[in-house]
DNA sequence: TGCCGTGATCTGTGATCACACTTAGGCTGG
DNA sequence: CCAGCCTAAGTGTGATCACAGATCACGGCA
C-alpha cells in the first residue's frame, strides 16, 4: 500500500505559475503560455481516481471512503469530497442510499447499453477521423498500433502495457478528428466500462492476442491512411463488438 | 431577487423515506419503492444552477461566486461548491486562472464543434428512437409538438413557453430511443450551448416561428411514427443545423 | 439456540474558519 | 491633475469540526 503524496505541499511553487498569468491577458499578443490549466488539490485526486478507474484498478462494486482515500493520497477530506462528487457525476462512482460509495456494478444490460453507444460515437468519432487526419496524426497512430502489436505478440505480454497501447491507439484517434468535445465525452464512456473492461481482460491475458484487436487496428489504420470514413467506422464498430463479445463471454457481469 | 430556500431545513422530514431503504432490500418482492433517489442540497443547487443555464438565464461570460449563490439559495457553501465544481467538470462552467467563475463564452469555432457533435450523437438517437418508439412514446411526443406549435403560432408567443416544449420535445425523442446514457450525453451538450442558444432566442422573438423548426419537427414525428430511422435522423439534423445557422447570423459570437 | 435491541464506530453531508490571492477604490506624492 | 501605491473587500481552496444515519458485533431476553 504505496503512499503518492499529491501535496508538494510548498503551495508557494504549486501556484507560482499563476502569477504570469495576468501578464499574459493584458498582453495577448505573447506567444506561447497557454490558458495555464488549473492544478488544485481537487483536480489531482480526481486525476488520480480516473487512472486507477479506467485502468481497472478499481473492480466493480469495490467501495471508497473519502477519509481513506484522502489519507491514501495524503491530503485532507475536502480534496477526496471534490473528486468523489465529480466521478459520482461523471457516473463513474456511484453513492447508494446508505451514503456508501463504491465503483458501479455494470449489469449486463447496461453494458450491452454503453457499447451501442460507443459504436455510435466512437465510430462517428473514427470516421471524421478519416476526413480530417494530418500526416503527423497518423504518425503517432502508427506509433500506438506498433506498441499494441508489439505487446500481444510477445512472449510474454505486459498486459498493462498493452492496454495502455490500446487506449492511446484510441484515442489518438478521436484526438485526430479535431472534436475535444467528443473526446470528452469518449472518456466518460470509458471511465465507465474501464473496470469491467480492464478487469476481465486482466483475468485472460491470452485473448488479448487472440480476439481479432491487431487485425482491426490494422484495417482501421489503413482507412485512415487513405481518408476512408465509412472503412474506419466499420473496423472500429468491429473492435469494440469483439472486445465486447468477449466480456459477454466472461460472464461475469450481472444480470 | 427572491430567495428560494433550498433547506426544507428539517432534516428528518427530508431523509424520512430512506429508512425504508434497508426493508426493501431485505423484501426485494416488496412492490413499488424504486431505488429512492438521494436528494443533498448539493444536488439540488446543482440542479437550480444547470436549468438556469440551458433556460440561458445566465449570459455567457456573466461571472458566479459560490457566496452569492449559496446566499441566494438559502444554503451555506458548501454545496454551492459542490454543484459548481460538477458544471466545471461538465464544462457548463469555467473557473478562470484568477479563480473567477463564469459561464464561459462560446467562440464561433467552439459553437461550430459543438453544432456537429450534436448532429451525430442526436442524430443517432432520433434514429434509434425511431426503431424503438413505442405509441405511448410517441404520443408524447405528439403532445409537446402540439404544444410548440400552438405557442410559435399564437399572436403573442410566450418565449418561455415555446423553448420548454421545444427542450421537452427533443428530449422525449431521445427518451424513446432508450438509451439513458446517450440522454446524459445530450444533456451534457445542451447544457454548453443553452446560454448561447436561448439567449439569442430570446432577443429575436420572431425567429422562432419563420425558422423552420416547426416543419423540421412535423417531418421529425412522421419519421418516428413509421419508423424511418434515416428520414428522424436528417430530420434533427436539419432541426439542429437550422437553429445553429440562426444564431451565427446574429454574430453574437466571439470569433 | 435463535432473535432482537443497543452501543461504538464509521460513513457522507453541511457549516465554519483560515489562508493566499485578486481586484477595485481611495489616498498620497509628484 | 494624474500616476502610483496600498489598503480593504471579496474570491476560491483547503482544513477542521459537528451531526445524522448506517453498519456491525456483542450481549441479553425469550
Amino acid at each position: 500500500m504505496e503512499r503518492r503524496d499529491l501535496h508538494g505541499r510548498d503551495a508557494s511553487t504549486r501556484d507560482r505559475p499563476a502569477r504570469d498569468a495576468p501578464d499574459a491577458r493584458d498582453r495577448p499578443d505573447l506567444a506561447g503560455v497557454p490558458p495555464l490549466a488549473r492544478i488544485t488539490l481537487g483536480t489531482q485526486v480526481y486525476d488520480a481516481l480516473r487512472d486507477l478507474l479506467i485502468a481497472g484498478e478499481l473492480a466493480p462494486g469495490e467501495r471508497l471512503s473519502l477519509r481513506t482515500v484522502a489519507e491514501r493520497l495524503g491530503t485532507s477530506m475536502m480534496p477526496a469530497r471534490e473528486a468523489v462528487s465529480r466521478l459520482v457525476a461523471d457516473e463513474a462512482l456511484e453513492v447508494l442510499p446508505n451514503r456508501a460509495v463504491r465503483v458501479p456494478v455494470i449489469t449486463l444490460g447496461k453494458f450491452r447499453e454503453l457499447t451501442r453507444v460507443r459504436i455510435a460515437v466512437e465510430g462517428f468519432a473514427a470516421a471524421e477521423a478519416a476526413r480530417a487526419c494530418r500526416p503527423d496524426d497518423l504518425a503517432v497512430i502508427r506509433g500506438h498500433d506498433a506498441a499494441f502489436r508489439h505487446e500481444v505478440r510477445a512472449d510474454a505480454p505486459d498486459l498493462e502495457r498493452a492496454m495502455r497501447a490500446n487506449r492511446d491507439l484510441h484515442f489518438a484517434v478521436y484526438a485526430a478528428a479535431g472534436l475535444p468535445s467528443l473526446v470528452a465525452i469518449v472518456e466518460g464512456l470509458w471511465l465507465r466500462i474501464g473496470p469491467v473492461l480492464n478487469l476481465d481482460m486482466r483475468s485472460s491475458p491470452r485473448r488479448l492476442a487472440e480476439g481479432g484487436a491487431a487485425a482491426h487496428h490494422a484495417r482501421l489504420v489503413a482507412a485512415l491512411a487513405v481518408g476512408d470514413a465509412e472503412g474506419a467506422r466499420a473496423a472500429l464498430a468491429a473492435d469494440i463488438a469483439g472486445s465486447a463479445a468477449f466480456i459477454e463471454t466472461t460472464g461475469r457481469l450481472a444480470p
